[in-house]
DNA sequence: AAAATTTTTTCAAACGTTTGCATTCGTTAT
DNA sequence: ATAACGAATGCAAACGTTTGAAAAAATTTT
C-alpha cells in the first residue's frame, strides 16, 4: 500500500524508450538534448511527480550538503539564536542543518557524532555535553578529527583540540556584570553559578571572582552556589543565600533563568529589588526586559555566534593547506535595567 | 589536504587481497567467514577508522532512517518540548530527526519539504507556517501525499488532508481559562489573540468567545487585539486596552509570553494583579511559575504531543491497507497561580 | 550520392555496500 | 585415487544518478 516506489529516471526512460542518460540530461537542461525530447520528458516528470534521489547523488558526488549541529539542549533562547544564525548563513548556500540534541548526555553525543560521520555530514558544529565535559572522554571527537570533517566548537570547548571555535567572552561579560553591581554600591555579591566544569560556568565564575579581587572584595565561599541553568534550580540556593547570617545584597545569576528564579524568591521574602538586593542575569533573553522588575543582564550574541561559526566552517572548507584555525571570541554588552538600579 | 578520502570496504579488501564481499561479511560478523580473517579485518578497520557509508546503504536498502520535523520556530518552550517528545520515542528506534525551522515562511517550508522528499526521508512531522496558512497554497503538501510519505500534522493543520494529526485541545483550554476568570468574578475579559488564521489562535479565540457566550457576557470587539506570540507584541495592545474608556478587568493571553508582556504593562501603570486585573496565559512554560506574580496558565502537553505524533507515525508505517488516520486531541489543564487569584 | 559535419542519443563506468549463487580449496570418506 | 562434502571466498548485480567518450542519426556540404 504505502510501498508505491518513487518514480526513477529509469522509469521515465522506459516510458520514452530512451536511455537514462537522455532523461538525466533532459531534466538538467543539458544543451545536447533535443528541444522536444527535453520538453516531453520534463512535462512527464512533473506529471508523475518525479523527484531526484539525492541519496544516489550524494553517493556519486561524495557531497551531502548536510551539516550537523550538536547541542546539549535547545530549550533556551541562546541556543535557538545560535541555530538561527547558522541557518541564516548556511541555508542560502544549500546546506541542510541536522540538529541533534544530546540532553547533556555523553553516549547520545557519541552516537550522534558517529551517525553524522556515517552519513557523510560535511561539517559539525558542536557544543559538548555536560557529561562529556565531566568524563573527559573525547575519543568520539578524535574520530571526527581523523576523518578531517570540519569541526567547529561553539561555546563549550575542549582546550586540547586543533579546531576552530566561536565563543562569547563570558569572562569579561561576567566581570562587567559584577563591576556594575560594585559601582552601584553593592558590597556582598553572591553568584548562582552554573554546573561545575563547563567552560561557560567557569569563565563566568572567573569573571566574578577576578572582579571582586580587583576591587579588593574578599571572596566568601558561601555566596557561591551551583545551579543547572534552569529557573527551578535557583530556588533552593537563593533561599540558602537569604538565610545566611550575613546575606548578600546582590546576586549575579549565571543566566537569566536563574536570575529570574532568584528574584521570585527574594520578592516572596518581602525584600525589594533593587532596594534590598540587586540582581544581574546573563543572556539578555527576550523575557528579561519584561520581568518585574526588569532584569539587568549581559547580552550574549547568539545569532552572531552562529554566523561566525558558519564563517569559520566555510573558511575551513575552502581553506588551503596553510589554513589555521581561528578562535573567535565575541564581546558581550551590559544591559542595565531595573533589577540593579538602586539609587546610590 | 582536507580531502583525505574516507576508508572504504574496497580499500580494506585491497589491503587483505580479498574481495569486498569478504570484508563486508567480516565486518558484519557473518558466520561463513573464517575466524582469523574476521578478526584481522575488524582490527584493521578499527585501526584505520573505517566507518560504514550509510549513504550507499540508504541507496541500496531504500531506507534512510531519517525523519523530518518541520516547524515554524523553535524559540518557544512548547516546540522544544514537542521535539523532545518525538526524540524520546524515535531516537531509540534508530531514527535521526532532521529539524527544519521555517520561520513562518512559505517558500522555506516548501523548499524543506521538497528537500526532505529528495533525501528520501521516511516521514514528516509538520506544523505549517503562518504564511502557508495565510496563502492557502498546499501543492507542496500534495507532493508529500502523492509520494505516500507518512505525514503527521502537529497542532497547525489543514482541514482538507487525509492525514494523522496530534493537536492540543486549544478550544477547551481557552474555554477553561476564561471560565476560571468568570468564576473568580472578573467581568470584562479581554483577549490578546494570536495571529489570524492559525488554528491555534482561532481555536483559543473560539474558546474565549464561546465561554463568554455561555455565561451571557456580550463580546466587546475592542477587547480583542492581535499579537504575534512574542512578548514584545503584547505591549502596545495592552496599553490600548488600559486606555479604553471601559478597560478590562482581566486579560486572557494567547500564550504565556504575551501574558507576561501584558503583566509588565499593567504593573507599570500602578495597577494590581490580580486585584485590579486578572491574567491568564497559555502553555505553562517553566518561567510562568516564577514570574511576579506567578502566572495562571493552561498547561499544554508538548512532550506528550511529540510522543503521540511518533505513535501515529509508527502506526502508519506498520499499518496495513485498512489503516485509518487518527486525529489525536490531547486535553489541557488549568494551572491556577497568583495572577488570577483575586479573593472574590 | 557520397562525404563531411552537426545534432542527438547511447554506452559504460563510477559512487560504496550487500547478498544470492557460484566457485575454490582443503578435508574426509569411500 | 576419487568422490563427496563443508568451509571460505569470490562474482555479479543491484540501488539511482551523472558524465566523458563513442555511436548513431540527421543535416549540410560537396
Amino acid at each position: 500500500m504505502n510501498s508505491s516506489r518513487p518514480v526513477t529516471i529509469k522509469d521515465i526512460a522506459r516510458r520514452f524508450r530512451c536511455s537514462p542518460s537522455t532523461v538525466s540530461r533532459a531534466l538538467n537542461d543539458h544543451p545536447a538534448i533535443n528541444e522536444d525530447t527535453r520538453k516531453n520528458i520534463q512535462e512527464y516528470a512533473k506529471e508523475v511527480g518525479y523527484q531526484r534521489n539525492e541519496v544516489s547523488l550524494s553517493l556519486l558526488n561524495k557531497k551531502t550538503a548536510t551539516l550537523g549541529v550538536v547541542v546539549p539542549t535547545i530549550g533556551n533562547y541562546y541556543e535557538t539564536a545560535v541555530i538561527e544564525g547558522l541557518h541564516t548563513v548556511l541555508q542560502p548556500l544549500g546546506y541542510t542543518l541536522n540538529i541533534c540534541v544530546t540532553n547533556e548526555n555523553y553516549l547520545l553525543e557519541k552516537e550522534y557524532l558517529s551517525k553524522l560521520l556515517s552519513n557523510r555530514t560535511e561539517g559539525i558544529f558542536l557544543s559538548v555535553s555536560q557529561e562529556t565535559y565531566d568524563s573527559g572522554y573525547y575519543e568520539h571527537l578524535e574520530n571526527v578529527i581523523q576523518r578531517k570533517t570540519p569541526l567547529i566548537f561553539i561555546d563549550r570547548e575542549y582546550e586540547d583540540f586543533e579546531t576552530s571555535r566561536a565563543t562569547v567572552d563570558d569572562y569579561h561579560g561576567a566581570f562587567a556584570a559584577v563591576e556594575h553591581l560594585i559601582t552601584i554600591g553593592y558590597k556582598n555579591i553572591a553568584h548562582l553559578k552554573g554546573p561545575n566544569g563547563l567552560t561557560v560556568s567557569e569563565q563566568r565564575f572567573k569573571g566574578y571572582r577576578d572582579c571582586l579581587k580587583k576591587y579588593g572584595v574578599s571572596i566568601r565561599e558561601e555566596l557561591i552556589i551551583n545551579t543547572n541553568f534552569q529557573v527551578e534550580s535557583a530556588i533552593v540556593p537563593t533561599k540558602r543565600l537569604l538565610d545566611l547570617d550575613s546575606p548578600p545584597d546582590a546576586i549575579f545569576g549565571v543566566n537569566d533563568q536563574v536570575a529570574i528564579g532568584a528574584m521570585r524568591v527574594i520578592l516572596d521574602r518581602g525584600l525589594k529589588i533593587p532596594g534590598d538586593i540587586g540582581i544581574v542575569g546573563f543572556d539578555n533573553s527576550p523575557i528579561s526586559a519584561y520581568t518585574y522588575p526588569s532584569l539587568t543582564t549581559i547580552s550574549r550574541p547568539g545569532r552572531k555566534i552562529g554566523m561566525e561559526a558558519s564563517r569559520l566552517f566555510l573558511n575551513q572548507l575552502n581553506g588551503s593547506g596553510d589554513f589555521v584555525h581561528e578562535n573567535i571570541v565575541l564581546p558581550t554588552e551590559l544591559i542595565i535595567r531595573e533589577s540593579s538600579l538602586r539609587i546610590s
